[in-house]
DNA sequence: GTGATTGCAAAGCGTTTGCACCGTA
DNA sequence: TACGGTGCAAACGCTTTGCAATCAC
C-alpha cells in the first residue's frame, strides 16, 4: 500500500506554501475519504465531530484551495453546484446517484470527433467538455 | 412565419390554467428572445427597461414555472448553476460561450452504448445525462 | 519571531416567504 | 366576483469579509 490520498493531497498543498494546520488537514481527508459529494456543510458537520473547534470558514477556506490546486471538483446536479467530491485524473466523467449523492467515475468515449465537428459547425473554439450520468446506485435501487 | 415561442410558450402556460400577466409575459419575451443564458437578476435588469413596476420576485416566480413546463432549462458552468436559456426538445446539448454567454445548440453523438456500457460496468440505473462542451465564441476570439 | 491561518461576528448576496392589494378570467 | 398573481418588506441560508488572537514554520 502507497501513500494515502490525504497525505498527497497535505504533500501538494505543502509544495505551494501553505502551512498544514489541524483544520485544513481534517477537510482534506474528508474529502479524500468520501465517495460522495459533500458540501461545506456536510464537510464542517463531519469534520467538527473529530475537531470540535473547527469553524465553517475554514472549511471553505480549504476547500477553495483544494479546488484551485485541482485536488477536488464541483459536482453539479439539477439545482445545485456547491458539493464536491476528488477530482479525477484524465479522460474520466463523473457517474452521480440522485438519491443518495454517491460519486463514480467512468471512461467516457472519445470526444474529440464530437468536439471538432462541433468547433468547424459553429466557430466556436472549445476549451472544455462537461459529461456528466445521474441515476440510482445499487444500494438506493433496492430500497425502492 | 409561424406562431412566435414566446407566444407559444404563453399558449402553454394557459394550457395549464396560469394567468396571462403583464410581468409573466414580459419574462417569458425576454427569455424566448435571447441567445445568451440569463439569471433572475439579468432578466429583472432587463423587464424592468419596458416594465419598470415589475418585482424581482415575479422574476423569480415565473422563472420556476417556466421550468417546471420544461420551457427554459438552467445552464450550468464551472461556478454558478443559476442561469436560464430555452430549453431544447430531443437529443441536442448545449455549446456555452464563457466569456459572453452565448449559448448554442448542438446535436450530440448518440450516448445509448457509452449508457449501457457504463449500467453494466458500475450496476447504476442511469436515467439522465448532461454533456456540454464551452469554449470562445467567433465574436470573442476575435476580442482577444 | 513573523507572517500565514484561525474562529468569531457581522456583512453580503441571491432567493424565498408573509401579506395586503390588485387584476385576469 | 373570486381567487391567482403582484410588489414590498422581511426573513432566510449560504458564503465572504474584517479583525484580533493563535500557531506553523
Amino acid at each position: 500500500m502507497g501513500v494515502s490520498r490525504v497525505d498527497q493531497w497535505i504533500e501538494k498543498m505543502q509544495s505551494v506554501g501553505c502551512r498544514i494546520t489541524g483544520p485544513r488537514y481534517i477537510v482534506a481527508e474528508i474529502l479524500s475519504q468520501s465517495d460522495k459529494a459533500l458540501s461545506a456543510q456536510e464537510v464542517f458537520e463531519k469534520a467538527r465531530q473529530n475537531y470540535p473547534t473547527l469553524g465553517l470558514v475554514s472549511v471553505y477556506r480549504t476547500v477553495d484551495k483544494l479546488e484551485e490546486l485541482g485536488l477536488i471538483q464541483r459536482v453539479h446536479q439539477s439545482d445545485k453546484c456547491q458539493a464536491y467530491t476528488a477530482a479525477f485524473s484524465g479522460h474520466e466523467h463523473l457517474l452521480v446517484c440522485t438519491s443518495c449523492g454517491l460519486v463514480e467515475f467512468f471512461k467516457g468515449d472519445d470526444l474529440t470527433p464530437l468536439v471538432s465537428r462541433v468547433e468547424k459547425e459553429s466557430g466556436f473554439v472549445v476549451d472544455d467538455h462537461w459529461l456528466q450520468l445521474f441515476g440510482l446506485c445499487k444500494k438506493c435501487q433496492a430500497k425502492v
